[in-house]
This record gives C-alpha cells, structure tokens and sequence, in this order.
DNA sequence: TGTACATCAGTGAACGCGCGTTCACTGATGTAC
DNA sequence: TGTACATCAGTGAACGCGCGTTCACTGATGTAC
C-alpha cells in the first residue's frame, strides 16, 4: 500500500488541513488524533508516518492557520489602496461570517487560551504571527510615524481579537452583533 | 469520618476556590478533578459528595471566579468616584500583575476559548458575568446616553480583554509590556 | 528497458496511561426518643 | 441529658473509556543494476 511521493505530500497536507481546521473548532485538547486522521479520510494509525508527535501538527497546523489568516487580511487589505483597504479588512475580520467560522478564521483568537499556555515552537509561533498581523495593520497607518504606527496598531489588534472573541462568547445573538459593530465603529480610521 | 455540617460547607468552599483558580491557571480540559481534590487536600473520591458532575463544579466555580473579578474591579472603581475611578479599574486590569496571574484574574480571558464553545448553564453564565462587567463600565460614562454609554463600555471591555489575552500569548516582555500599555493609553478616559 | 529487491504509506490491533465516575467501607456527626 | 441508631464526608481501589503512541503486517512504489 505505499503511495507515491506526490500522494504522500497530498497526503500530508490534507491531515495538516483537518488539524489546522479541528483544532480552531474544538481545541487543541478537543481534538483527537484519531478524529484528524479521520477527517483526511485515513485511519489514525498511519499518522506518524507524517510527524513526529501531536506537538509537531499543532505547530505546523498553527503556522498553516496563521499564514491563512494573514493572506485573507491581505486579501482584503488589497480590495483598495490606503485607509480604506485597511477599514475592508478590519470589517472582515469583526464579521458575523468571521465569527460564525471558527475553524476558518483567527488562530490566535480560537485558540487563545491553549496558546497562552504553550511553550517552546508553538509559542514562538504564536508570537511571529501575531507581530506578522500587527505588521499589515501598521502598514496602512502611513500618515504616523512608524513607532506610533506600531502602537495604535497593537490597540486595533486588540480591540479586534477581544471584540471578536467576546462575540463568540456571549449567548445573545444581538448583543454578539452589537459587539462587533461598536469594535468596528470604534476601530474604522 | 462523617465531619460536621460547617466542616462540610468549608470543604465545599475549598474545592470550588481551588477549581476557580486551577481552571483559569490550566484550562478545563487541563485539569483533572484529582488535581482540584488534592489542591482542597482531599483524595479524588470525596468530589461527588459535594458536586454533581465536573460539569458542576465548572458552572459553580465560573461564577465565583466572575463574581471576584466583579469585586476586583468594584474595588478598584471604589478608589475614586467618576472618570478617576473607571481610570483605576482600567489600569489594575490591564497591569502586568493581572496579566502574571491568570488563576487569580478574568476568567472570560483565561477561559476564552473554551467558554466559547461551552453551552447551556455555563454559557448563560459567561454571558451573564460579561454582561454585569459591561454594566460597571457603562455606569462610569454617566456624560453619556445610556445606549452610547452601553456601546462604548462594549469597546473598552474589548480592548481590556483583546489586550490582556495578548500580552498573554506573545513570547516578548517588551511587546507583552507595550500591548497593556498602548491599551491602557487608548483606553483610559 | 526490465528485473529483483528495498522501502515505506497505510491498516488495524494493542499498549499504557490518565481521567471521570462509582463503590464498599469507616467512623464521626446528627437525630429520634 | 443520655442512648441507640441512621446518616454521610472522606478514603482508596476499581471500572470503563478515550487518547497518544507503537507495532507487525501488506503490497505498491522506488531504486540499483
């Protein structure tokens, strides 16, 4: 039953597709190996054939995430030029769509208290990813010197992650809509 | 072994501090009831004496530990009536003390993801505990209509807890140390 | 290009461990009289 | 107030389950010649 190298790369990347989207949805202590293998359509023995441990998927499944996160907000940034491609991403990223999927969205908000947690790679990981967001903010604060840029980009990104976070947290579909709206009225430049 | 009614009722106490503080240090799913039992200084098998289901112990712990960020943060308003005191309250959130002590801080922070996908009781108690921390804040705004000053205590309360969950994820003292305080500086009245 | 052998992706069972929960037991406390 | 019995907080072993990890095996792919 071996695969080809091009199956198993395939392979690879289908179970680091499931994790990155499982462990967002339910957590990384939510999710199972089993259940990852699963979702990629394998059985979960063969998952160390791909890596080395659970820490190693979680890393590389965060990076995955982090990287699609940082492309979507690229994405929207690159709708218009300037302080209205930067208000197109914020709006994206403090929508319903945004907070109705989890498992495609924010690592760093979905994970947030595993992460807080975590040492070592994933760690480091989580930091460089978050700077790397911080960094596409920042640059669409032209008009500021590039110090303060940093800063109030470190308040929008706060502003964003928490508003984002406590909409999913409340049980109130109003109150979680009025949550990311008054975030979005506060933080639009 | 039987012990007395008062004995029993300070036992009850005990366990649930110690869960209050072992699950915002660790997380739910990181703690173990054993862990919570011997923290109490009890072996395991005496929990379903005193709770139903961990399931219990969680919803009865979440609002202790909610009802003591309440009181924190009355206490710190208390320092000082009007703008000056919603400043203080601000400030002690977003310390770096409160940041290096998740188990004795916000649990909406410390159990973010996984309050999220909670549900039922422990659910309607996140939203309940957010809604009360919203309410102090909003009462600081007294300048303002009560629906802008309800608005604007939803941005705060998502800047304090974007930022403090931040300061917590990233590996960098310096950036950890910045995010509170450009949060602090966009925040304070 | 074809052949013989080595490699290894994937399977499914098994292992060992930790966890939530249950249970029989003990002996001090609470209650009925 | 004192006595006899019932209750029950706490102990420590056990149960059942799920999980991360390992392993023997299979058979298709890759490699050496």
């Amino acid at each position: 039953m071996r695969k080809s190298r091009q199956e198993t790369a395939e392979t690879r990347q289908r179970i680091l597709e499931a994790a990155s989207s499982r462990f967002r949805e339910s957590g990384i202590e939510g999710t199972a190996l089993a259940d990852l293998m699963a979702q990629a359509g394998l059985t979960h023995g063969g998952f160390y054939k791909h890596f080395a441990s659970k820490e190693q998927v979680v890393l590389e499944s965060l990076q995955l995430a982090a990287g699609s996160v940082r492309e979507s907000m690229e994405s929207s940034l690159s709708r218009s030029a300037g302080t209205p491609g930067l208000n197109a991403a914020i709006s994206d990223y403090l929508s319903a769509e945004h907070r109705d999927d989890p498992g495609g969205g924010c690592p760093f908000v979905a994970l947030a208290s595993e992460l807080a947690r975590a040492s070592g790679e994933v760690r480091d990981a989580t930091t460089e990813g978050m700077l790397k967001l911080v960094d596409l903010i920042e640059n669409r604060l032209p008009e500021l010197p590039r110090a303060a840029a940093k800063k109030k980009a470190l308040v929008i990104l706060s502003t964003m992650m928490g508003a984002l976070t406590m909409s999913r947290m409340v049980n109130d579909e109003q109150l979680s809509a009025a949550i990311l709206r008054e975030a979005r009225k506060a933080v639009l430049q």
